[in-house]
DNA sequence: GTTTGTCATGAAAAGCTTTTCACAACCATT
DNA sequence: AATGGTTGTGAAAAGCTTTTCATGACAAAC
């Protein structure tokens, strides 16, 4: 049986009141009464109830955070940035799998707020009227990580995706590249869909390279296998292709398996180029060129954005962007224009 | 301001506890007050703290689990399962990151327990006496996934390690080989390090293959980097090797690209296999044939016997073994032994 | 020597819910 | 008509802590 701030004052022959002020102000009690009470605080392996604690001071020290599907690899660190700096600001993450579902999304978040929970980060998912309506009535900060919305003003924190894929393929076509072809997601995906598309466009116009987006750009969902497709799709339908733009890294390893597997030589013959960053782009072969985003950071960011706003701390910047580039490893090649 | 039980009752015109019958009692009121309690929960948006009720029942209905590096792609499938299963049976998930740090450990163990989990999952790691009685001590049921406990009765989730070293091994020499090098974790580390170690020369002995283990087997920790370094070593001690079982995909990943990049051809040359089935085994070139361990379900039966546990039944098997086997892919070869 | 002020401490309320107990009303039994 | 048994409801305690308020003791000031 665990043991109460009761049995601590009956050990130490006080009254509750002053085992509590021993504990969080100990300047107010006299030294042998101190002395006692933390002798008997030692003797009982005593710790106080935080379910008590939380039901008077309506804060829970415990934060929950929602992510679509924890078994992607890009989670891995962005989870391990959140738990590192919530444990620095003494916090404990609730995560829940929302399974890209949203009903599973709203019972997580009733549980959530019926666990008085802090705040919230939600992950990478946009942001619907309808989801909207339940985070207002929340009522509690919440904090948007590698998404954000252009419509509500939640605080987030992310990378511009469009100013990354497009130094992504500028980044190709400074290495000489003009026939690139794209591996991407949805265009109705507002978040890492259209604007990464917009950003590849926006590259090839600057460089006045021509272009028939139906024969160049291969949609799909982000899991290997339908971009292992996607790339057998391109690849026939574009079959001069010097270098591809794959919007994730996953989507980038489902590209050289596929070359690989068609003997094309990488970075030969086709150059790949990635995105996230993510482990996983320095253990394949050829390693992986990709835009990194800071994965560690953002998860880190986003919590301790949220901490300042559940301490009442107004942010200086709603919208965070944070700052990505190209980690060049050996996937890209200079090729000769002429 | 979120509202109360309390300010349901004003509303309907009711006591607190006929409120709170309705909603865990319904057929204890009658239909017309409760039909006014439904219509203010309604009103008010009402939900009950969960505080309160975690005061009352000693039950919070929420799971710790420890994890050593939550940022390795190891525990991502595992800690979807045990997300998923926690879902299932009404739990929630707060997850820390020990960093392999017996202090960090400690303290998250302090304030898990202050806010009164229901139980815990310890990951990975063995236990030492020390934490053993910080276990003991909390005095809530402890379920161990992925690591086990021969000196202490906990009950774990776990594949047979020396069992799946010793049928890895055996898969290769099946396949032709004999000139097997092995790339491994320590020898200190009793649950997979050794075990692993000693499936393999157990292997190798019972199909008769003579065998010096210093010019055989590299210890080195688990990242990548140095997993580099021990495939550069073990292949310069032992040139003319034709098969390296990697105790992890990601060692084996690391002795992929080492060969890769010293042109040598997989699985031609030299085959290569991982163990664990992490979803990168699938994304790499060749795709890697390896020990899959089931990593969702030991997630998710972990959850389940903590479950279980924490509701008073007793399990029938203590320490759970779940199945390995062997996922063929393309990174193994049949030779010809003679 | 009375008053003012400070200090240490305990009692009790508050935070929100569930559950036990008691009460009243009603119907059925004798 | 009196007793016994249901049934529906509210008051209050319990779960554990923090914090406000009140009290008593004692030193300092007039």
């Amino acid at each position: 049986m665990k043991s109460t701030i009761k049995d601590v004052a009956r050990m130490a022959n006080v009254s509750i009141s002053t085992v509590s002020r021993v504990l969080n102000n100990p300047d107010l009690v006299v030294k042998d009464k101190r002395d006692k009470v933390l002798q008997a605080v030692l003797e009982l392996n005593y710790s106080p109830n935080a379910l008590a604690q939380g039901l008077i001071h309506k804060r829970t020290k415990t934060l929950g955070v929602l992510i679509p599907d924890i078994s992607n690899l890009f989670y891995a660190e962005v989870i391990k940035g959140m738990e590192d700096a919530a444990h620095e600001c003494g916090n404990n993450l609730i995560i829940c799998n929302t399974d890209n579902n949203q009903q599973r999304r709203l019972s997580s978040l009733k549980v959530l707020s019926e666990k008085q929970i802090d705040g919230i980060v939600f992950t990478s998912e946009p942001i619907f009227p309808d989801s909207y309506e339940v985070f207002k009535r929340l009522n509690i900060p919440i904090v948007l990580a590698a998404t954000h919305s252009l419509e509500y003003d939640f605080p987030s924190v992310k990378v511009d995706d469009e100013q990354a894929a497009y130094d992504a393929t500028e980044y190709l076509i400074k290495k000489g590249h003009t026939m690139i072809g794209m591996i991407s997601g949805s265009m109705l995906d507002p978040i890492s869909g259209l604007p990464r598309i917009q950003g590849f466009l926006r590259a090839l116009r600057t460089h006045g390279i021509e272009f028939v987006p139906e024969s160049r750009i291969e949609y799909g969902n982000y899991l290997f296998k339908d971009s292992y497709k996607a790339m057998k799709a391109l690849h026939t339908k574009f079959p001069e292709m010097t270098a591809v733009f794959a919007t994730s890294d996953e989507r980038a390893l489902a590209a050289i398996s596929y070359l690989h597997e068609h003997n094309v030589k990488i970075p030969d013959e086709v150059s790949v180029i990635g995105f996230d960053n993510t482990r996983m782009a320095g253990m394949c072969y050829p390693k992986l060129t990709t835009v990194a985003q800071p994965l560690y950071e953002m998860g880190s960011q986003a919590i301790r954005m949220l901490d300042r706003l559940i301490n009442g701390v107004v942010l200086d910047e709603k919208r965070f962007y944070m700052n990505h580039w190209i980690q060049e490893r050996d996937s890209v090649k200079e090729i000769n224009r002429f």
